[in-house]
DNA sequence: AAGACGGGGTG
DNA sequence: CACCCAGTCTT
């Protein structure tokens, strides 16, 4: 069977697996989750964007927050877009938040803020894909659709032997076609709650407990004893590399900050003016492109430097302060007070920083130590 | 079809 | 350090 392109999911083996899983379910599921048998569409949608390519643990405490200050898609949509990144500051992926906002915007101006029943309106949300539009079909209103994450393509392709890539065209064709097949229509809503407890509680990435699973007698990956060869996912990408160096331009006690627009990491958020560099380059040097920008000021000794691990990227950074005078000018920005600064969402990196810049009633004094 | 997009946890 | 996480969007 490994190996091959075509596998019998045959409806013996559909009824079996779905029959296991259920059972499981019923018997033996324990996992708990606040969302878990939701039925209101608007915070099934909130747990759903926020626990994209992200640990349930991590995005509990979001999850609260949100369903706090926005108990409806109303409150949402008329959120102002500054608190609402601010709500979402340390979670990543900052596209969701926009996304989300852009999405609560729809629904309350074409469909009178009613969330939307059907799958294909319901995929037409910004940030939401076949993952989600799946899960919210299927919790809300049961409707016949498979989800398919990382969970159930573990568990598939280890069920299977499928050496099948999930990451790509062909491969997420075939984990969807057949976690469809899979799926008990009539119990669709608990039952993908139930495949994915299973991926997470006992078909894990790491030491399965293969023993404990109700699907063990026919899997093909515990009976080949390669459990750790499943999922198949192809060529990952190299780590880039990037140098910013920050600057940290206090006048009259407040601080110079920039929105980053481009399409690029950390988009929507607030951060420092940066030079970037293909590495770190003499203070010198980047004093020669400061002047050469017509700017009146030159750099001293960096105050702090620190790096950051993103999943595809490496960010070096340093950071350096200066206290300009009150005429300065020529870069574009805001100048925030400490309780202003504040109130806006930056990246991990200068966050830190910030949080760790020195001030005196209320006003940035341009000192910074490390607490 | 292939990259880009965050941050944290795990082995 | 590499991989993974209730994926989606852009190029």
């Amino acid at each position: 069977m490994i190996g091959k392109d075509k596998y019998s999911t045959n409806l013996v083996t559909t009824n079996w697996l779905s029959n296991k899983i259920m059972a499981w379910n019923d018997e033996e599921n324990t996992r708990q989750m606040p969302w878990k048998g939701e039925k209101e569409p608007y915070f099934i949608w909130l747990s759903e964007i926020i626990l994209q390519q992200t640990r349930v643990e991590q995005g509990l405490l979001y999850y609260h927050r949100f369903i706090y200050y926005f108990p409806n898609v109303r409150k949402l949509a008329a959120a102002d877009e500054k608190k609402l990144m601010k709500l979402w500051e340390g979670l990543g992926y900052y596209s969701r938040c926009r996304n989300l906002h852009k999405a609560a915007k729809i629904i309350v101006a074409d469909y009178h803020g009613v969330f939307p029943k059907s799958y294909e309106n319901i995929l037409k949300l910004p940030g939401v894909g076949p993952y989600t539009a799946a899960a919210i079909s299927s919790f809300a209103y049961n409707e016949p659709y498979a989800v398919v994450d990382g969970n159930v393509v573990r568990v598939l392709s280890r069920f299977f032997g499928s050496y099948k890539s999930i990451n790509n065209t062909d491969g997420k064709r075939w984990f969807g076609e057949v976690a469809q097949r899979l799926l008990p229509k009539k119990k669709a809503g608990v039952y993908n709650q139930a495949i994915m407890d299973l991926g997470a509680v006992i078909c894990k990435p790491r030491k399965p407990q293969c023993e404990i699973c109700p699907l063990h007698n026919k899997c093909v990956a515990f009976l080949l004893g390669k459990q750790q060869e499943f999922p198949v996912k192809n060529k990952r990408i190299r780590k880039k590399q990037r140098w910013f160096s920050f600057l940290i331009l206090i006048r009259d006690g407040k601080v110079l900050i920039q929105k980053r627009v481009d399409n690029d990491i950390w988009k929507g958020l607030y951060q420092f003016p940066v030079y970037e560099t293909s590495s770190f380059v003499p203070t010198s040097q980047l004093n020669r492109r400061i002047s050469k920008d017509g700017l009146q000021i030159k750099l001293g000794k960096v105050a702090f430097s620190a790096s950051q691990e993103l999943t595809h990227q490496t960010i070096h950074g340093r950071f350096y302060v200066l206290l300009v005078t009150q005429s300065f000018k020529g870069i574009e920005g805001e100048w925030l007070t400490p309780r202003a600064a504040a109130k806006r969402a930056f990246p991990k990196m200068p966050a830190i920083f910030l949080n760790n810049l020195g001030c005196v009633n209320g006003k940035f004094d341009g000192s910074f130590s490390k607490k």
